[in-house]
DNA sequence: AAATGCATGTAAGACGTTACATGATTTT
DNA sequence: AAAATCATGTAACGTCTTACATGCATTT
């Protein structure tokens, strides 16, 4: 018999207490900068999710305030530990999903002109130059953790990044030397 | 002033309708062998946003049964189209998502072990080299139609998930070559 | 006769974001 | 004195998946 199943923030949580982060708001702040370009979570998730936590045994609370500022830090408890261990073993059906507006802007983009479907191609390259600058940066300063998890996923993230940025400005040229009516 | 704004799943039934797919069932099928990868809809969602979409305005529904079966067939209104061109038009802050657990998992994975590690990036690549066949074939039946919207978004799609499938068997060599505890 | 495909739909629950509300501490 | 940061939380709403239920038509 296994542990339970984590919701899907459940599980980002866990594995950000395991890794040191102690508040909910230190959890977010260190997903926007970290996960995010591939697993989000919202304040609106983490606090209830906290609690829930909590409630399943998984993990511990403990009021620190800071002056006369609340705060509760967590950590892990031997069964928070074990579902995580669970959790973090490879699984064939593990989620991978993908929602981009651009992307289906271009599928429908033979109901529009080609030059609104080039425009198209253009924010969408410039949107993904925005954050694989983003990436880049975080990058620069992880140097030489490269083979850690995090930097891994950094890497993965920068590569899949540059990919669009570089199918873009190919499609761009490519699209801008065809005739604009070729039926 | 501007058509009200479409639901998520609102654009891309708006978007099948107009290229002529005609009952919920169709639209899904469709959904599954082309957006899917970048944009997926449940019957769920479906049917309820058709009759939401017909109570606005911007589609219209017949019942057009095939002998005993029931059957709705939907077409386009005017505010409909003029709905859809709005929506086409390209948007700096277009939706962009990511939710990857292979990759949540390889976060964390100075958690575990280097060969659960090794483990997890290679059924990450056994997944995505599973979607990258899929969309190869679909690739292989739209012979000649690669400048149009559905062959650029397959193109795309084909290019990320090889990107990813690359960069995993690049990382599995490395960390294999790898001392597995190089602290 | 059975299996697959066509076709529609709902109900329950899970999941998520956004906007709002509050207030202390620290930095500028 | 103001602005930014630390810190917690909720309510409303929007969205989505899953599981279930039904039944005809076509193919094997």
């Amino acid at each position: 018999m296994s542990t339970p199943a984590l919701t899907p923030t459940g599980r980002v949580i866990l594995g950000m207490i395991a890794l040191g982060r102690q508040t909910g708001y230190d959890i977010k702040q260190f997903v926007d900068k970290s996960t995010r370009h591939f697993w989000a979570a919202s304040y609106g998730q983490i606090y209830p999710e906290l609690r829930r936590l909590e409630d399943a045994g998984l993990i511990t609370g403990q009021s620190e305030p800071t002056g006369g500022r609340a705060r509760t830090v967590y950590e892990l408890t031997d069964a928070g530990r074990a579902a995580l261990g669970d959790w973090l073993e490879p699984e064939p059906d593990a989620i991978f999903e993908v929602r981009d507006e651009s992307m289906l802007k271009l599928f429908f983009s033979d109901l529009g002109t080609s030059e609104q479907r080039i425009r198209n191609i253009r924010a969408m390259r410039e949107a993904h130059e925005q954050t694989l600058a983003q990436l880049c940066s975080l990058e620069a300063k992880s140097e030489g953790h490269l083979h850690e998890g995090p930097g891994l996923t950094l890497e993965l993230g920068i590569g899949l990044h540059r990919g669009i940025v570089e199918w873009c400005a190919a499609t761009e040229r490519r699209l801008a030397e065809e005739p604009p009516d070729a039926g």
